[in-house]
DNA sequence: ACCTTATGACAACACCGTTGACCTGTTAAG
DNA sequence: CTTAACAGGTCAACGGTGTTGTCATAAGGT
């Protein structure tokens, strides 16, 4: 039964649910990311989500194909909450800032969500906008084309990369969470100096480090690089503009 | 029943599954592994994996303790694959770039496992002993503690992220990853330069760079970045070493 | 007021991870 | 060489999961 879903276009008769709810696929998003906000990536269930909803779970089959169908629909929406309201200063470096850590703290918002999605190309508006956005900061800096394509590419996928890792992380099980701060502290806090000499002599540091996420760090060397190549590129061509 | 696990070395009676079957950790471990590079992640299940071993699915539970920890052991097992073979030359950024490629070379070469277990801590062999030689490369290269931790961190966090996202685009079955190059080229490749100018001046080189992995220049990028940092360290300690 | 049919509900299927109880072959002690 | 202990494999069950075939009914066009 593959034609189980109807376009929302075609979608007439908005009959309630027994317990008097009025299904519709935004309902269900915003219902999914709600429990997934409130009670962990493992609380969302078709079943969980159809007795969140008061519905019955398949019925929840007449708006997606399956699991993953709904995931991308939610992941959609994700990306519009992230980027709503950013806006260019002029500051290429700080834009770029802000957008990243922008996309990382969509990500880890929804773990769930951007796992799935963040190795997917999606075409829809939302990603278009936000290409267009990062590409037109990059070359009203002044990289040539080439150069900006090949810095947009891995911006881009860094902040997705890292989103996609760090939310791995918060969308463990508490246990294994737990189970991960354990580990660092102590077979890593107390590994001997004579067997591993650099371990034992960073290990407080390594402790500390290991609870936060390197995104901000690395989204920074990052930026670092570019300025750094931004400026041989102006020097090459005799562009002795201010960065 | 916590204590049904029995480590490796009190394991004594090594007595045949009714199959003929004589089981280990690392048997498990590498018959899992096969079976998700031959069937997919979500062909590991710990019934499924009991039937490819010719053991009842819960003769697993007296070598792991649940799933988790079996798939940490998997993880760990990757890890020591991939880096079996590299050795420090002495020149710090050479040996990381080269470590890096390793790192994501080994969740190419092993997609699903990789995405499945790239944002674990494992605190296993393999892993204390790639933190143990990473941290070791920072360190003589002349980074302070603190620094080393950070860019150790950064680092790692950024092979493996890039890893995950990368086997996860290979991982997809053949008809998605034919419909993302799809929409690159049409979709992108066709907006006007009126709505999207950014994305109509760069067409070209987008749709000829998003078919490659971006983590090569990230790295590089990465590389560049820490080379700078170093040099801004040492003016600042009056070292005058070369880099 | 009637008919069509979209849409929600129900029940069932085939899986999943995990555990407690049981059984038996291996092994070490006598 | 026998025997008793017990490690380790097996069985059955529990409560969960996503998904689908079928049915009932109320909404909406005529």
């Amino acid at each position: 039964m593959s034609d189980r879903v109807v376009p929302p276009a075609a979608r007439q008769r908005r009959r309630p649910t027994k317990q008097g709810v009025v299904l519709s696929a935004e309902l269900i998003v915003g219902t999914a990311l709600r429990l997934i906000e409130e009670h962990g990536a493992d609380a969302l269930s078709v079943r969980r989500l159809g007795r969140a909803l008061g519905a019955d779970p398949s019925a929840l089959y007449r708006y997606f194909r399956h699991t993953d169908d709904l995931m991308l629909a939610v992941a959609d929406e994700l990306i519009g909450r992230s980027l709503r309201s950013w806006r260019p200063t002029g500051d290429w470096a700080a834009d770029l800032r802000d957008l990243g850590l922008r996309m990382h703290a969509g990500a880890l918002a929804h773990p769930r969500a951007a796992t799935l999605s963040a190795h997917r190309v999606t075409g829809r508006a939302h990603e278009i906008q936000a290409v267009e956005s990062i590409l037109g900061v990059l070359r009203r800096a002044g990289f040539p084309d080439a150069e900006a394509v090949r810095i947009y590419h891995a911006f881009v996928d860094q902040a997705l990369a890292f989103g996609a890792l760090d939310s791995a992380g918060t969308a463990l099980p508490r246990a294994a969470r737990e189970a991960e701060a354990e580990v660092w502290r102590t077979t890593y806090g107390r590994l001997p100096a004579e067997t591993h000499p650099h371990i034992a002599a960073t290990a407080r540091h390594l402790v500390a480090s290991m609870r936060t996420s390197s995104y901000p760090a690395a989204l920074d060397l990052f930026l670092a690089a570019a300025r750094t190549r931004l400026g041989q590129l102006r020097a090459r061509t005799g562009d002795a503009r201010p960065h």
